[in-house]
DNA sequence: CATAGTGTGTACTATGTAGTACATACTCTA
DNA sequence: TAGAGTATGTACTACATAGTACACACTATG
C-alpha cells in the first residue's frame, strides 16, 4: 500500500474533532451508518477499508475528495469505471498513453479539454 | 448488463473452432487453466465471468482484445485501475469530462497525446 | 459396438468482503 | 462517586467470488 487509509481517516477525523465534537468515532459512525467499533478498527487499519458507498459518506462528513480517499483504499469510483467500461479500446489507449506523464502534462489536457478550444 | 460476457466468448470459440479443433470447450480450459464444466457455465453466463487473470488468458488464447473482454466481464484492467489511484483528481476529472464526449473527440485526443504534438 | 471426444448438471469448497453485536476499559465532570 | 462519553477487543455472520471434482449423456468413427 502507498498510504494506510485508517490512519488517513483518523488525521482527518481528528483534526475536526479539534473544534466539532461531533467528530468523535461514536457520532461520526452513526453519521455514516456504520458501527462504532468497525470505524474504530477501520481507523486503525485493523480491517480492509470499507465498501466504496461507505468511503463515499465518510468523504462527504469529512469534507474530503471521496477519488481521493476511494484512491487511498485501492478502489477507483464506479463512475469512472462504468465510463471505461463503455469504450475500453479508446480509454485504454489513453490512460496508459498518459500513465507516464508528468501531472503538468495530465493538467494542461484536462483544461483544454474542460475549456474546448483544442 | 449491456451484453452478455459468456454468449461473446462462446460464439468467438465457436468461430476458432470451425476451422481448429484445439478450440473445443475441454481443450481451451486446459490451455487457460480451469475446469472444462466452469469454462461451460461461463460461456452460457451460468455464472459470473472469472477473474480477471483468467480472462486475460482468455483474451490471449482467442486473440481478443483483453481490454473489451474484461469490459464484457463488468471489469476494468487492473494496470488502469492503478495509474487512476496513482493521480485521484488529475484522472478523474479528465475522464469525467471526457465521458460525455463522442468517441471522435476522445480517439482525436489520444492521438494527439500519441504523436507528441501538443 | 466399444471408445474417444463432445458438452453439461450437480454438489461442494476455500477465501475474501463488509460488516454487526456486545462487552470492556478508560476519562472527565457534575 | 455515579454517569456520560470516549475508544476498543472479541466473536460472529451473511453474502460474493472463483472456482474444483466427478458423473452423466450424446455423437461420430474406426
Amino acid at each position: 500500500m502507498a498510504k494506510a487509509f485508517g490512519s488517513y481517516v483518523r488525521e482527518r477525523r481528528e483534526r475536526r474533532r479539534e473544534t466539532d465534537p461531533r467528530f468523535s468515532v461514536r457520532q461520526l459512525a452513526q453519521r455514516i451508518g456504520v458501527e462504532p467499533s468497525y470505524l474504530s478498527k477501520v481507523e486503525r487499519d485493523d480491517v480492509a477499508p470499507p465498501s466504496e458507498a461507505t468511503i463515499l459518506r465518510l468523504a462527504a462528513e469529512l469534507d474530503e475528495d471521496p477519488d481521493v480517499l476511494l484512491a487511498l483504499a485501492g478502489k477507483v469510483s464506479s463512475d469512472l469505471q462504468e465510463a471505461i467500461r463503455k469504450r475500453p479500446e479508446l480509454f485504454a489507449a489513453l490512460i496508459r498513453e498518459l500513465k507516464g506523464m508528468p501531472d503538468q502534462a495530465v493538467l494542461r489536457l484536462v483544461r483544454e479539454v474542460r475549456d474546448g478550444n483544442w
